[in-house]
DNA sequence: AGCTATTAATAACA
DNA sequence: TTGTTATTAATAGCT
C-alpha cells in the first residue's frame, strides 16, 4: 500500500520480510483493537512467526479466557458478554519489550513481596535496587505534578487579573453613573475603560517569565489587554 | 478512514455499528491473512460480536490446532504472567481483583510514563495516586532494608565481640609467655581463659534488647559464652 | 528508527 | 445488506 503494489506471495528477501512483519503485526492488532473498542465484539488473536515468537492480543481479560469463550461458542451457542476492558498489548520495539519486562519482574517481585506481608524473599542488593527506581520514579511523578500544578496556578493568575481588571471597571463605572445623577450633567466618555496601567502592574509582579515552559507562556497570552463589558460576567 | 475521522470509542448507533463491525471484520481477516503469507507466520484470529457470534480465521490447519500451538508458545515463554500473590484476607475474590487492576493500570501507565520519556498523557489526579502508592511502597521497601541492616549490624557486633575477646585471649597468653620466659618459672594455670567479665561488660552495653525482633535474638544466642583457642583465627 | 508517495481501507451516503 | 466515492489510514521503499 505504498511507493508500489505488493503481490500476495512470501517476501523472499528475509530483510524485508522482517521489516513488513514487524509494520503489518502492529497495524494488525491495532485494527484488532478498533473493531473489538468500535463495535463492541471480543477478540483474540495470536501470531507466531516463522522464528516461533509469539504475538498476541486479547481485548478482554487473557487470551486462555478468551479461548475458553472460543470454545464455549463453538461447542455451543452464545453466552453473556460484558463491556470491553482495556488490556496490555504487544508493541513492537524488542528493545523496549525487554525493558519494560525487567521492569515489571522488579516490580511484580516488589508486588509480591508487598502483598505477602514482607516475607523476605528479597535480598539487600534488590531492595536497594528497587528503593533506587522508586525513588527516581517518584521525583519524576512529582516533577509532572509540578509542571501541571504550575500551569494551573498561572491559569489561575490570570483569571485573577482578569476579574480585578473587571471589577475595576465596574466600579469605575458605577462612580460615573453616581457622578451623572448627583451633578445631572451627562458625561459621553468612552465606556471601554483603559486598563492598561492596573494590566502592568501585574505583569511587572511576573517578570523574568521569558523562561517559562510553552504551556504556561501560552497561558499568559490569554491575558486581555483590554477589558470589554461582557467579560465582567466572568 | 474515510469522509471523516472517527473516535475509538464504541459506536453508539446500532446500525452503524453492524456496518462498521461487517466492514472491519472483513478487513481485519484480510489483513490477517496477508501477514501470514507475506511473512510466513502463523495466526490465529477470532472475533465474537456483542450478540455472540463468532468469526475466525486459522492460517494453518484448523483453530483447535492453533490453539495448541499457541498453548505451546506460552508454556515456553517462561514469563509468569499469574504471579501467586499471597492475601491475608480474601473477603471478595471479584473486589479484589478489581483492586488489583486498577493498581496495575496505574502501574502500567506510570510505567509507560516513565518508559517514554515522561509524555504528559497523565492527569494530575493519577499523577497523584501513583505518588501516593509508590510513597507507601518506598517506605515497606525502606523498613524490610533496615530490618535486614539492623541484623547485619547485630551479626558484626556479635564477630566484634568475640574478636576482642580472641584478642584479649591472646595478648594474656602473650603477656603469660613472657613471664615464663623472664621469671624461667613455669606457670600452669587453664589454657582457656576465662571471658566472663569481658562478655558481661559488651552485654552491658545493649541492655534492653528484650524486644528485638526474633531475627535478631537468634543472632545473639550464637554469642560464644567461653572463647576457644580454635576461634583466634575467626 | 523516521519519512513520503502511494495504495488500501473504509465512513457516509444511496 | 451491497455498492460508490471522498477521505483517512496503512505502509513499501528509502534514508
Amino acid at each position: 500500500m505504498a511507493r508500489g503494489k505488493i503481490q500476495l506471495k512470501r517476501i523472499e528477501n528475509p530483510v524485508h520480510r522482517q521489516v513488513t512483519f514487524c509494520k503489518r503485526r502492529a497495524g494488525l492488532l491495532k485494527k484488532a483493537k478498533e473493531l473489538s473498542v468500535l463495535c463492541d465484539a471480543e477478540i483474540g488473536v495470536f501470531i507466531i512467526s516463522a522464528h516461533g515468537k509469539l504475538y498476541e492480543l486479547a481485548t478482554k481479560g487473557n487470551m486462555q479466557e478468551m479461548i475458553e469463550k472460543y470454545t464455549k461458542c463453538t461447542d455451543q451457542g452464545s453466552h453473556s458478554q460484558t463491556a470491553p476492558l482495556k488490556d496490555a498489548q504487544v508493541q513492537d520495539p524488542m528493545e523496549e519489550i525487554n525493558i519494560l519486562k525487567q521492569e515489571i519482574d522488579v516490580l511484580q517481585k516488589g508486588l509480591r513481596y508487598m502483598t505477602g506481608g514482607g516475607a523476605g524473599t528479597m535480598t539487600l542488593d534488590e531492595l536497594h535496587a528497587l528503593e533506587k527506581q522508586l525513588e527516581m520514579w517518584i521525583y519524576h511523578v512529582r516533577s509532572a505534578k509540578m509542571d501541571i500544578m504550575f500551569q494551573q496556578i498561572q491559569l489561575l493568575k490570570n483569571k485573577e487579573g482578569i476579574l480585578k481588571a473587571a471589577n475595576k471597571f465596574l466600579q469605575d463605572k458605577i462612580g460615573e453613573q453616581c457622578n451623572i445623577i448627583h451633578d445631572k450633567a451627562p458625561n459621553f466618555t468612552s465606556i471601554e475603560y483603559p486598563l492598561t496601567p492596573e494590566i502592568d502592574m501585574y505583569q511587572l509582579e511576573h517578570r523574568g517569565m521569558n523562561n517559562m515552559p510553552p504551556a504556561m507562556a501560552m497561558a499568559n497570552t490569554q491575558y486581555p489587554l483590554t477589558i470589554h463589558s461582557e467579560m465582567c460576567q466572568i
